[in-house]
DNA sequence: CCGGACCCTGACCGACCGGTCAACGAAGGG
DNA sequence: CCCTTCGTTGACCGGTCGGTCAGGGTCCGG
């Protein structure tokens, strides 16, 4: 049991008992140190210090396993920066708010973050992955919509709106393969400052 | 044979006969596209159409396939993009030829850069490559070392030089996970929108 | 004609993979 | 008391993994 990270709740989708719980963010750290090839049933067994067929009760197979993963902190990621941004507000506001929630969700369920955000991302036959791209369609409409209401505000320059939004998704996407945790800056606060560098221009 | 994919010259190193070549390219393909973990001896000598065992003739492990990959693809890059750069030329448009050169060895590369940016990360054993590290810092140094520059000029504010670094660093990483080549914009292209954004800001 | 040197092969190895199965022990309701 | 349910286990399965090995073919210099 040990030192294990927090999982989102993601209630729906499964049964959550403590042991589903502890398999869940144990997996979730082993498949975003060593990936989900070089994760085996064996090593999820041995790091939860139960017997490999437990797992098997719990879960049909390993891909349900990282399906309950990245599904589950796809949908809670989308949900959280949606309940973040503030009602009402300006859009370059609402933009940076949904930078820094992001940044606040994977500071606060990395393990699980990294292991949706690596793994499976062109796999042809896309295993259980078809409902979590749902979400993070949505995600990424999410942003899409919040410049082209900057733009329509006028805080914003007409640009290449889907190229925009990527930029803003790829410094967030990017944080996992550099940023420490409890170490230098606080993802929302690095988060923060990708937007600052992106709204006003790196220019004096 | 039939379709393989380019590998950049890398001369040194080991010997570089079409047989090894077409190991390497072919490698280079199922590593970017099924993970190294996911892709066989097996299934590497299959793709060439050579047996298993002529692939340990050439290399010693798997390990060493990669290695040469990654290893030669980003010691290519690094002195591709240094070769790029406009001498004398305005630091902000050496960021901007920095930022092009990147895209454009990726469109040229792009099986050996996916392989090489995506997998291993964070390996805590490193297999083979420290001496990969080694050009991957002097290619992040070399685009902060060109933002102090633009600073010293007074194009760009004062700022956190690592962090703005890193988010021009972030785009162009993470445009294999978007980019279609012979679809949409080209990488260069891609690469130079970046940079506009970037440096002049979305903001109106 | 001989003998290396160099490409190249199929058969084989032990280890490990994901997954299955029969059964055990404790808990709890009748 | 028994019976069912449920969390749990070790032994076991066929298949695939990375890697080895003995040797076949072919070409070339002597």
């Amino acid at each position: 049991m040990a030192e294990m990270q927090a999982m989102p709740p993601e209630v729906e989708g499964g049964e959550t008992t403590e042991r589903v719980l502890q398999i869940l963010s144990t997996s979730a750290r082993l498949f975003a140190t060593t990936g989900y090839d070089g994760t085996s049933m064996r090593d999820i067994a041995l790091a939860c210090g139960i017997s490999k067929s437990l797992l098997y009760h719990h879960f049909a197979d390993k891909d349900e396993i990282f399906a309950r993963i990245t599904l589950g902190s796809t949908r809670e990621l989308v949900q959280f920066v949606e309940s973040r941004l503030p009602e009402g507000a300006a859009p370059s506001l609402r933009i940076r708010a949904f930078m820094a929630a992001t940044g606040e969700y994977f500071q606060r369920y990395r393990w699980a973050w990294i292991a949706s955000t690596t793994a499976f991302w062109n796999d042809p036959q896309q295993r259980r992955q078809t409902e979590r791209m749902l979400w993070r369609d949505r995600y990424e409409g999410l942003i899409r919509r919040l410049i082209e209401e900057a733009i329509a505000a006028g805080e914003i320059r007409p640009l290449d709106v889907p190229l925009a939004g990527r930029l803003v998704l790829s410094a967030l996407n990017w944080m996992h393969r550099w940023h420490k945790p409890d170490q230098g800056m606080p993802a929302p606060e690095v988060a923060e400052a990708y937007f600052d560098m992106i709204f006003h221009g790196l220019k004096r």
